[in-house]
DNA sequence: ACTAGCGCTTTCTAAAAGTTAGTGTAATTC
DNA sequence: GAATTACACTAACTTTTAGAAAGCGCTAGT
């Protein structure tokens, strides 16, 4: 009864969980930052502005389990963890930044969208 | 003092919210079905498996008032409402779709991932 | 009368996000 | 010595949002 649904649209997908893990608030924009390079724990929460130490610790945690993310700790003190994506993971941020970039090109047009949807 | 910030990693950049309506869990999947083609209300509910009445509402408004969708309706018994990508929302959901197509292709390595990260 | 279709909206509960404080080691400054 | 800083998290509590279920009013069919 183990059925592996392949297709997005069905509750049961098993790419669900992953899809919304790199496409939501955290996993976006922390995988679009470890695109450009590898960050250090507070250097990526530094980077992506807003997200708490929690939120970025449970982000990372749920990416390098799927495969996205390799984290590297070195024992020195003060503790040393280096993130990186992984080839799975740099394909994925290559269409993340793909889309950022997209929407980030026609936020005029949005603002327009939502002035005229505010007047009705 | 209105500052429109155009840099997705500063908190205060207004494609923010746009990027988290178009890539959050049920955005993702209705603008991905209605690449495929104009839906009406139910029917798309009952397309992307999983979502409720009250969830899809809230995620077509916010598209319909982003400009990604396109709310068509027409004064019948019983009503008929009908939801389409506007252009905008087209050249989104071709960014959406590559990201799905992706990941689906990519959960193989996904599972592999997660058990060696289970058993660590 | 009851059921079904339509496209939502409202009310309540459960889950997740967010805020704040905490952990332990070492180094630096007063 | 005490206080502060760096490091990378984690725990406890509060707030927000998602989700479940019920509701609305109209019509048509059984």
């Amino acid at each position: 009864m183990e059925q592996l649904v392949a297709d997005i649209f069905a509750r049961d997908c098993t790419s669900r969980p992953t899809l919304e893990a790199v496409a939501g608030k955290w996993g976006i924009l922390a995988l679009a930052a470890l695109h450009d390079g590898s960050f250090r724990f507070n250097a990526l929460r530094r980077k992506v502005d807003g997200v708490s130490e929690k939120m970025l610790s449970q982000t990372l945690q749920t990416l390098e389990r799927d495969g996205m993310v390799l984290r590297d700790v070195q024992a020195t003190i003060p503790p040393r963890v280096e993130y990186s994506l992984t080839p799975l993971g740099h394909k994925v941020a290559e269409k993340l930044v793909d889309l950022i970039e997209l929407v980030e090109s026609e936020m005029p047009q949005v603002h327009e969208a939502q002035s005229r949807y505010d007047a009705s």
